[in-house]
DNA sequence: GTCTATATTAAGATAGAC
DNA sequence: GTCTATCTTAATATAGAC
């Protein structure tokens, strides 16, 4: 019979884990991944390094979590906007919206999830998550090719073109600093609906 | 008075070097950067660990250099595939079928240099070639602004858009090893001209 | 359970023989 | 100039006191 600890227990162990992920959060937005050593970590947290490790089995552990902690977010953002009312690509770009104007709201931290050197472990996760956001956006568009508003087209290859386009389209004004939304917002959702290639892209 | 080494010291030097890098490539081609340790490059040169410093400072200066040698010729290619007649949109897409091709006959390789996890020195190059095919983009997407060809647009949102969307179109057809050219270049072309937004777009 | 202080380790880098 | 063998180091990870 396997031992479970108590539920007061685990809500304890829970709760300091969150803590922990929660210093880790302060911290990226920060400094970035390059300040994301366990030692600073703890600190951040208030709480030895040693005990760091009775949440995570280590530094790539709690990385990877960091990184899914925030991510999943945004794809839960995102994912959400595709439930708007409208068609394919008015969907899509309301998508592509939401995440670039939650990433300029933070353009410290967003940099480091989607572009900063960091430990393997966040890379394997990156291209996970670039994998889930394609999902969203592919089942949209499929939609869209499937009711004749889009033209016929690879929902996968379209969709995984759309994630790094809107990525790497960010990158440089994340870098710099002066990220201004109503600069760079307007030219990518024209990108996103040209991609798309709806009927109403020249109008946008 | 700076000493200089003489011309038949310095030449083999600069052979040496080459051959390092040489090993490396293999090295990068068969197992990616995972492979790509000191020891490992100079077991493959045929010379010992200490001997690579004759010639680079450091792992860091080793995996920039091999990235910078290989992706250098990429970036050529790229530019030179935009110097056929044509309009912008067709020079664009010839420039994105050369990348992809290429990509596509060594995808291994392909793979390490686009997405692979990898030393921080190699992820501040790649950011900076994103930046070169940005620009080598950008400056066919103005002209084709300029003269009317294309619709009006940030030449280098548009650029680093593209940048972004054909890399991670490729991540993934080439981490399955199952890359298939014929299936892949038509829709990124295809995906492109849309992008670009020339008129002719929906006939391509 | 939490801390301090220590051990590990794995790679990169170097010194000195030849 | 090149090699072997060693050393460094910068973290991470752990053991044991409290």
């Amino acid at each position: 019979m396997p031992y479970r600890r108590p539920p007061s227990v685990q809500a304890r162990l829970d709760a300091r884990r969150d803590r922990v992920l929660e210093a880790a959060v302060h911290l990226l937005s920060r400094e970035g991944y390059g300040g994301c050593s366990v030692a600073a970590i703890a600190a951040e947290a208030g709480i030895s390094t040693g005990s760091v490790y009775q949440s995570f089995s280590g530094k790539s552990e709690l990385a990877a979590a960091l990184f899914r902690t925030l991510v999943a977010r945004e794809l839960e953002a995102v994912a959400a906007a595709t439930e708007r009312p409208g068609g394919a690509a008015q969907r899509v770009a309301a998508a592509v919206e939401t995440f670039a104007y939650r990433a300029l709201q933070a353009p410290r931290r967003a940099f480091a999830l989607l572009a900063e050197p960091a430990d393997p472990a966040v890379d394997a996760e990156r291209l996970l998550f670039r994998r889930a956001f394609r999902d969203v956006y592919a089942g949209q568009i499929a939609a869209g090719v499937a009711c004749g508003e889009l033209p016929a087209q690879s929902p996968e290859l379209t969709a995984a073109a759309l994630v790094g386009a809107i990525a790497e389209a960010l990158v440089g004004p994340l870098a710099d600093g002066d990220a201004a939304p109503g600069d760079v917002i307007p030219g990518l959702i024209a990108f996103t609906l040209r991609a798309l290639g709806g009927h109403d892209a020249a109008d946008a």
